[in-house]
RNA sequence: GGGCCCGUAGCUCAGCGGUUAGAGCAGGGGACUCAUAAUCCCUUGGUCGGAGGUUCGAAUCCUCCCGGGCCUACCA
């Protein structure tokens, strides 16, 4: 086989917190595949680095009272280690704010402005006085102008889901300092990505460099109406790199994050003597970039058409995944599930994690769900039960002879497992890492039935059969190394150890092609240990400790975490008068039922007390069922203006709180309050 | 409303046009006792979401429907 030579790139952490089990999926199947494609004897190239600039990590900073260098040397160091003590192993782990990515990022803009891409406009933004800083869309609260929501961000209403414009906001209001933002504009650099459309169509829909339900998702998307024009450019204070040619002006984060991926590269080859175009402009080297959905567009669109613009390689590959589930559900603090690396590593061994990701990812861009019973059970089963199992129950009868000069009959099983080694191959390759563990559990399924049939333990008690019995050692060892060096990519730790217990490194693939003869057999030490349900539970609890810190004592007896008002800060003040604005009053819920075409809605029949009616429409059809809302009291904003829905006239709202889904909670009145009566 | 993905044994999934639909875990029975209560053998369990269609033949292709998820959308 020639050798390929092959760039790999993760997405770049951000540098405004820390590694957790979600980041994990992505560098675990990077490096799986980075290890992968150098035990195959290919040149492989991991590189990676912070992503650090952006106005989140300015506010960060601030709010500490240091300087966004120190926030972001801070918090590489802790990434670092949080990757080295899962075993991923980067070739280098670079910062976007670096000399070198400052250098490139100067040349894609002359690139981009040689080729007549960019245009200049007008932005119309909120800016907060106090902070002296423009508010990204999160950045600023107020009232939906629609339905007169409190409390919703700067893009889009969550309870009437329109969208509109951050200076539509009523009341608006700054997170950053609470301030009443200002309206002013300021002068933005566009991209026109519209004008590389043709060949965006043809690199995404051909050639296989992405996913195929990536490619329909664009193409359905994006690609099916013009591609609007892309803001790069932001204007100062902000923490990045000025704009050479546009003084006052910064790259977008995400204009320099991507070429990130290129510094870094840029950073191994001058230590390396290496070439940097033979890496990023040569048809020989394949570029692979791994990153989770939510990245998709910039990957899919900006990125090709920026490399295209100024004259660099194409990705081979975006591999796309998808989010990390734990217990079926969204990562959560109050949970204890929201766990960083650092945490997952004071309780448990890295091992268990690298396989059970690796036992349930596939090349589809579907979440992947960490039960962790199922952590548990396949972990011990699998790794500790069927594979190092293997090792254990035979390496101790051949410590003293060591393994046969000959190579035994075996029934074929050696050389089935060897043929095996390309399908397996073929699995790690398309990063199907599920059916590669699936396909080397078999074989140690038939490994295992081979000590069974043997029994060294009732060879070793005959003298005369000490010949069979390092026959059978030499097999079963044999066979177990051969897992050893198909699951080195996902376990390097087990790979060492088997090295040392066989006394013979494992540094190629095909050593899973030739047994192992002649050589001594150390004494045998468990690889690894089986995993306790007590210990992930320490590190669910520790979670939690970390997510809520004790806060006052007399609170502290409820356990309360301060998650809700950390999502949805504090209004401004209002008076009084402003409060009594807002007539809320009790109503019973006379009649509910199901609007079928409408996802989130009941259609409610209140009643105020006597013939006072009123329908309104609920945005809580997906944690309430009709049948179990009649007959109860609810708390009705009677005096919203009504509006127009689809299904009809909205006459009121009715409150209730939760982040949504299936957490939304209507308010009830304590017993004995009646329809009609006013809330003061 | 539009797009995409998924729906196969209690659970997690494989199979994606061709012998009686498979694996692991869980359940039941037995064996072994070398091994980290590991291993081995036997076994229970499925109208392959539903209905049509194409085909000599469909879990596998097509259409529609139902259910779940994600994305997108000015349906308080």
């Amino acid at each position: 086989m020639t050798e390929r030579r092959i760039l790999v790139t993760s997405a770049l952490p951000y540098a405004n917190g820390h590694i957790h089990l979600g980041h994990l999926v992505e560098y675990l199947q990077t490096d799986i595949w980075v290890r992968f494609q150098k035990l195959r004897g290919n040149r492989c190239v991991y590189v990676c680095a912070d992503d650090t600039h952006g106005t989140a990590v300015m506010i960060s900073a601030r709010k500490e009272g240091i300087s966004e260098e120190e926030l972001i040397g801070r918090m590489q160091k802790a990434h670092v280690d949080d990757f080295s003590g899962f075993d991923i192993e980067f070739d280098n782990y670079g910062s976007t704010h670096s000399p070198e990515n400052r250098q490139l990022c100067a040349e894609f803009w002359k690139a981009l402005r040689k080729a007549g891409l960019v245009i200049e406009k007008d932005v119309t933004q909120l800016f907060d006085p106090v902070a002296g800083t423009f508010l990204a869309d999160r950045f600023v609260k107020g009232t939906c102008p629609f339905c007169k929501a409190p409390e919703q961000y700067g893009d889009s209403c969550d309870r009437c889901g329109h969208t509109y414009s951050p200076t539509d906001l009523i009341d608006p209001v700054s997170t950053l300092s609470g301030a009443t933002p200002e309206v002013r504009s300021a002068l933005h650099l566009f991209v026109q990505i519209e004008q590389l459309r043709s060949f965006l169509d043809q690199w995404t829909q051909s050639g296989d460099h992405l996913q195929p339900e990536v490619a329909n998702y664009l193409k359905g998307h994006f690609l099916g109406e013009p591609l609007r024009d892309w803001d790069i450019s932001r204007p100062a204070p902000y923490f990045g790199f000025e704009i050479p040619d546009s003084p006052g002006n910064y790259w977008y984060v995400w204009f320099d994050a991507p070429i990130g991926y290129m510094a870094s590269t840029l950073q191994w080859c001058k230590r390396h003597g290496e070439q940097f175009d033979d890496w990023w402009k040569s048809d020989k080297t394949e570029i692979h970039h791994f990153i989770g959905k939510d990245i998709t567009y910039f990957h899919t669109l900006f990125w090709p058409a920026m490399l295209k613009t100024a004259g660099y390689s194409l990705p081979k590959m975006v591999h796309i995944h998808g989010f990390l589930t734990v217990n079926g559900e969204k990562m959560s603090k109050s949970k204890g599930t929201f766990v960083r690396a650092s945490t997952y590593l004071k309780r448990l061994d890295p091992s268990y994690l690298r396989y059970y990701y690796a036992s349930k990812l596939t090349l589809r861009v579907e979440d992947l769900d960490m039960n962790l019973d199922e952590f548990v059970a396949k972990v011990n089963a699998d790794m500790v039960g069927n594979v190092v199992n293997l090792a254990s129950r035979t390496a101790r009868f051949a410590e003293e002879t060591g393994l046969a000069e000959a190579w035994p009959d075996d029934g074929g099983l050696f050389e089935q497992a060897a043929r095996d080694g390309d399908a397996i191959a073929d699995a790690y390759e398309a990063c199907d890492y599920n059916r590669a563990m699936r396909l080397i559990l078999a074989a140690g399924d038939r490994a295992n039935q081979f000590v069974e049939r043997a029994a060294p333990w009732n060879l070793k008690k005959d003298p005369s059969k000490a010949n069979e019995l390092r026959d059978a050692c030499t097999i079963g060892l044999n066979l177990f190394r051969q897992l050893a060096v198909y699951l080195a990519p996902v376990l390097p730790k087990l790979a060492r150890q088997t090295g040392e217990l066989l006394n013979q490194p494992i540094r190629h693939w095909d050593e899973s092609k030739r047994p192992l003869l002649g050589n001594p057999v150390s004494r045998f030490e468990h690889m690894m240990t089986r995993v306790r349900r007590e210990q992930v539970d320490a590190m669910i609890d520790d979670t939690r400790d970390v997510a809520a810190p004790e806060a006052e004592k007399p609170a502290a007896q409820w356990m309360d975490g301060d998650e809700p008002l950390q999502a949805e800060p504090l209004a401004a003040q209002c008076t009084i008068d402003d409060f009594a604005k807002v007539d809320l009053r009790i109503a019973r819920v006379v009649a509910a039922e199901e609007v079928p075409e409408a996802k989130k809605l009941l259609k409610l029949i209140l009643s105020l007390g006597g013939e006072h009616r009123r329908t309104v429409f609920a945005g809580i059809k997906s944690a309430y069922k009709p049948e179990e809302l009649v007959g109860r009291l609810v708390v009705c904003v009677a005096n919203l203006a009504p509006r127009q829905m689809k299904f009809g006239m909205s006459e009121g709202m009715v409150v209730a709180s939760g982040p949504g889904g299936s957490e939304i909670y209507l308010l009830s009145p304590d017993e004995g309050a009646k329809p009609g009566q006013r809330l003061h």
